[in-house]
DNA sequence: GGCAAAATAGAACGACCGTTCGTTTATTCA
DNA sequence: TGAATAAACGAACGGTCGTTCTATTTTGCC
């Protein structure tokens, strides 16, 4: 059989038409969701954003849970792209746990008046079972894992002490974040990023082996 | 005039039918705000779950906005009820903080299933604007405001240091409830109780006079 | 250029939504 | 007890929802 780059081109051709306007919906879907939440979602109100007809965009994906989840697994992709995987250049242990905690909250405040869909969707999703709160949770586990082999790293490096608790941090880390999301978005508390960051020092500073020399506080605390 | 206890007969009389079934509606509304979202509960769903009407539900709130607004009150008065209330009669500075946290912890993750109304509400309303966000965002303001004088009072007492910053502790102590509602509800993460409540005496010694002694802790770890 | 296949449009569906209205039942008070 | 009032019902409305189906247009390929 000659060369068949038919049903699976994936990235040889620079995309068909359909998968191009998949990738525009989504893009709108992705806005929408991140303002109306997942549940908020709806196949009328993104077409018309899209400047598509209903049955138009409901094509694209075969149904609303099916839609939800692209939305879900689109925005695990570009956190993954933005937050993640940069931090692969950085320096193993603290250096990167820091780089990896200041994109994260830059990601979380930054997103200008939309939301994390992790965040919101945790919250819609906590009790309704079924293929959308899996694939959140899935998403959710994976960034949790990294985070943790961060720490941990952190740990094999000597920058943090050998029984500091991964888990335990992760957790403190986590609630910082929403905390931030919640003061940022929702009471709109001016001054909450740098409170994110003290905190995250604060967490550190608990088991870090050397004393807390926070590398941006330096010039202006160097006491 | 002669006495006319008509409109205003607050707690003479033993409710009248029409506040008592509305009580009634309102407790099953709050249960069904606290699984489905304020955004998720509908008059049909609560007729149902009261059985009444929907008409005869809708009568009771002229709104499904008063209706939302309602709940929210409803949810605060509990919540000072069961946890700020108590620790009035509580010993001043840290000893009360520590009952007001470990009160806030236990509603949080003790209603079984059901998730917390401010947390939830936060999410769905952060961007959109109207009573209902008014409604949620004062009580609570409220509730921080509480938080924040707890703090402050041990301050004064001398359990926290002179310096501390209030507003970044009751950041931090936020967060914790944040993440242990996270992980609690949605990702069902055992032990994730005992984590906020470590995370809590580790906010606390960095800006406690007194060495940490935690007085749950004193028997387990008496190093 | 023409033909098959993919992509989009448009209308219609049943279900549920919040809300209105007229009627009927239950409660209150003299 | 009987009249006045409050409470609850039931049907209906306009609207939006996700989804289905059939037509029409656009695309990709020989």
């Amino acid at each position: 059989m000659p060369r068949t780059p038919r049903t699976t081109a994936i990235a040889v051709t620079p995309l068909q038409k359909g998968q191009q306007t998949r990738a525009a919906i989504l893009d709108s879907a992705l806005t929408l969701a991140s303002h109306m939440g997942l549940e908020g979602l709806s196949i009328g109100a993104l077409a018309e954003v899209a400047h598509m007809s209903k049955s138009g965009v409901f094509a694209h994906f075969g149904s609303r849970e099916e839609l939800q989840i692209s939305v879900i697994r689109e925005y695990h992709q570009r956190f993954e792209a933005e937050v993640f995987e940069p931090s692969l250049r950085d320096k193993r242990g603290l250096p990167r746990l820091r780089k990896l905690f200041e994109r994260w909250v830059r990601r979380v405040s930054v997103e200008l008046d939309a939301g994390c869909i992790y965040i919101s969707g945790a919250v819609e999703f906590d009790d309704r079972p079924g293929p959308v709160r899996d694939a959140l949770e899935s998403m959710v586990k994976a960034w949790h894992g990294a985070l943790n082999r961060a720490i941990r790293i952190a740990i094999d490096e000597g920058h943090l002490r050998a029984d500091t608790d991964a888990n335990q941090i992760l957790f403190e880390i986590h609630g910082l974040i929403l905390a931030l999301h919640h003061d940022a978005h929702f009471l709109r508390t001016p001054g909450a990023l740098d409170r994110a960051r003290r905190g995250f020092e604060r967490v550190l500073a608990q088991d870090a082996t050397q004393p807390k020399i926070p590398p941006a506080a330096r010039k202006t605390a160097p006491r």
